[in-house]
RNA sequence: GGCAGGGUGGCCAAGUGGUAAGGCGGAGGUCUGCAAAACCUCCAUCGCGGGUUCGAUUCCCGCCCCUGCCUCCA
C-alpha cells in the first residue's frame, strides 16, 4: 500500500501525494527554550523522527522544519529569575535540548531556525496582515489579528466562533476588538528584549514565528506541519489565519498531531508538574528504552507514563538485542545478505498506513522470532538476518553494540566478572557444580546473568 | 456547555464485516549438569443495550465511563 497520513483538516486517513513529485516540506513546531524538555516533548521529537525517517526511506527529499521559540514571555520570566540575560538562558536550553534528542537519536531537521533570527519575515507577514485589512493596531499599540475577518477560523480545530466565544475563559483585553483576536506584535516593556517595527519597538506574538518561518523556508504552501495535539487549537489554527490570510494561498496540506503523555491518566504537563525531564529519565534507563516505549503506541493514542511501562519496554529491547547479539557473532564469520523481503514488505504497509509503528514493532518481533527458530535448528538466515538490521534501524531502536547493550554499567570491575566465569567454568569442567553455582552466585548477587552457549559462556546484567 | 479522541486478555497495545497481531507477565515442555537465553504449546469473544447483516469486536442508534482541547502548553 502507499504513505497514508491521518490529517487532522479532514479527520481522515488520506494518501499522501506531495505537492512536488519526490519531494517533502515538513514543519514540526518545536519547543520554547526556557526549560528541559520533559517526557512529552521526547514524544513528539520521536514521532516526528520516524516519520521523518520513513519519508526517506521512501525516497522523499525530505525539508525537515524544527523552530526554537527563543523570544516569549515564559523565557523573559525566567530569564529574570535566575537572573540572565535571555539569549544566554535560550542557548543553554537549546544545547540541552540537543543533548536529549542526539540520545534518544533522534536525525537533526534539516533546518531549524529560531524565532529571534526571523524578525523581518515575521515583521513583513504582519505588515501583509495590517495592509489586507485582517490585522489592526489596537489602543494600546499591540498589532491584533482581526480572527472575524479570517473566513476558515475554526477549519483545524473544528471550532466556531460563536461557541468558542459562549464559552471563553479568556481575560477580556480591552484593546482587542474581539475577545478571540490575537497577538501579532507586542509593545515593548522596559527590560524586555524588543525589536524596532513599524508599530515601535516590540516583540512577536507567539503564533506569527511559525507562519512565518515556516513560509519563508518551505513555501506559502507545503505538505506536512505537525507538533503536539495541544498545539491544535489555537497556535495552529491562527498559524493557518496568519498564513492564508496573508498569502492568500493555503497553507500546509495535512496537518499531523501527535497524542499526550500522561501520568495516572492525566496529561503530563508545566503546569500540572507532574512532569519527568528527558535527563531525569535517562539517569534510570538507557536512551532507546524511553524511545521504545514511545514506538510502542502508535503516535496519536494517549501513552501512559510509568517506571513499569519503561520496564517493559526494556525487555522488549533486550529480546531484540538477543537476536542481535547471536547476529552479530555469525555476521563476523560470514555476512549475512537479505533476499527475501516478506517481513520488510509487512514492515512498509505497517508504517505506510499512517505510521503504525506499534505493528511495526510487532513485525519486527516475528522476524526476531523467525531467525532465532532458524539459528537454533542451524539454518541458513542470509536470507533474512540484513532486513533485521535494516528495520530497526528505520525505527532507531537496536542501534547499540549487543554485547555493550547487556553488559553497560558506569562501575563495573569487567575484569572481577571475567575471572569469576572462568573459575565457574573451570569448575565446570571438574564437575564441581556446587562450586560452579556458588561462582554464579556470587554473580547474581553483582546482578550480572550468566548464558552457557555452545562457544561458552556470556554474561549480561540484569 | 461546544468540539475531538478513547474504552480489546493479568498489564501494555495493534487490527479486521467472517469468530482477535505483537510485547510484558504467567503456566507447561524442549534444550542445559542445573540455569539463562532461545524454541514449542497454552492463557481474550473486543464497555453496556438495541439495530442492520447469512454473519459485527469491526457499520448505525442510544446509554455508561475515561481523557483532551475550548487559557500558556508538545
Amino acid at each position: 500500500m502507499s504513505l497514508h497520513i491521518y490529517n487532522t483538516l479532514t479527520r481522515s486517513k488520506q494518501r499522501f501525494e506531495p505537492l512536488v513529485a519526490g519531494r517533502v516540506g515538513m514543519y514540526v513546531c518545536g519547543v520554547t527554550v526556557y526549560d528541559h524538555c520533559h517526557v512529552g516533548h521526547a514524544r513528539v521529537m520521536v514521532a516526528f523522527d520516524v516519520i521523518y525517517r520513513w519519508l526517506m526511506q521512501l525516497g522523499f527529499d525530505v525539508s525537515y522544519v524544527r523552530n526554537f521559540t527563543d523570544v516569549d514571555d515564559k523565557i523573559i520570566r525566567r530569564a529574570n529569575e535566575l537572573n540572565v540575560d535571555c539569549k544566554a538562558l535560550t542557548d543553554e536550553m537549546i544545547s540541552a535540548f540537543y543533548t536529549d534528542m542526539d540520545a534518544l537519536n533522534c536525525l537533526r531537521p534539516t533546518s531549524e531556525p529560531r524565532a529571534t533570527e526571523h524578525m523581518p519575515e515575521m515583521i513583513g507577514m504582519i505588515e501583509k496582515l495590517v495592509d489586507k485589512g485582517l490585522a489592526y493596531v489596537a489602543d494600546n499599540g499591540d498589532v491584533a489579528y482581526a480572527v472575524r475577518k479570517f473566513d476558515g477560523y475554526g477549519k483545524l480545530s473544528g471550532k466556531k466562533i460563536d461557541e468558542l466565544e459562549s464559552g471563553s475563559r479568556v481575560d477580556v483585553d480591552e484593546a482587542k476588538r474581539d475577545p478571540l483576536d490575537f497577538v501579532l506584535w507586542k509593545q515593548a516593556k522596559p527590560d524586555e528584549p524588543a525589536w524596532d517595527s513599524p508599530w515601535g519597538k516590540g516583540r512577536p506574538g507567539w503564533h506569527i514565528e511559525c507562519s512565518a518561518m515556516s513560509c519563508t523556508q518551505l513555501g506559502a504552501t507545503f505538505d506536512i506541519h505537525g507538533g503536539g495535539m495541544d498545539l491544535k487549537f489555537p497556535h495552529h489554527e491562527n498559524e493557518i489565519a496568519q498564513s492564508e490570510g496573508a498569502n492568500g494561498k493555503p497553507f500546509a496540506k495535512v496537518w499531523v498531531h501527535n497524542g499526550f503523555v500522561n501520568i495516572n491518566q492525566e496529561k503530563m504537563s508545566k503546569s500540572l508538574g507532574n512532569f519527568f525531564t528527558v535527563c531525569e529519565v535517562l539517569k534510570k534507563f538507557q536512551p532507546e528504552v524511553l524511545r521504545m516505549f514511545i514506538l510502542g503506541t502508535h503516535y496519536r493514542s494517549p501513552l501512559d507514563f510509568s517506571d513499569q511501562a519503561l520496564e517493559t519496554a526494556r525487555h522488549g529491547l533486550d529480546r531484540l538485542y538477543e537476536t542481535k547479539r547471536r547476529l552479530a557473532s555469525l555476521c563476523e564469520e560470514k555476512g549475512v545478505r537479505s533476499e527475501e523481503h516478506a517481513y520488510a514488505l509487512r514492515f512498509a504497509n505497517a508504517m505506510n498506513d499512517d505510521f503504525n509503528t506499534p505493528e511495526a514493532l510487532a513485525v519486527l518481533f516475528d522476524l526476531a522470532r523467525s531467525i532465532n527458530r532458524a539459528l537454533d535448528q542451524g539454518e541458513d538466515v542470509s536470507g533474512i538476518a540484513g532486513d533485521f538490521g535494516t528495520l530497526n534501524g528505520l525505527l532507531g531502536i537496536t542501534q547499540q553494540d549487543a554485547e555493550n547493550w547487556f553488559q553497560s554499567d558506569d562501575d563495573l570491575d569487567v575484569a572481577l566478572i571475567e575471572s569469576l566465569i572462568a573459575e565457574r567454568n573451570e569448575a565446570r569442567k571438574q564437575r564441581d557444580f556446587g562450586r560452579a553455582d556458588a561462582v554464579r552466585e556470587q554473580l547474581a548477587q553483582m546482578n550480572v546473568i550468566l548464558e552457557d552457549g555452545p562457544h561458552g559462556t556470556s554474561w549480561k546484567l540484569k
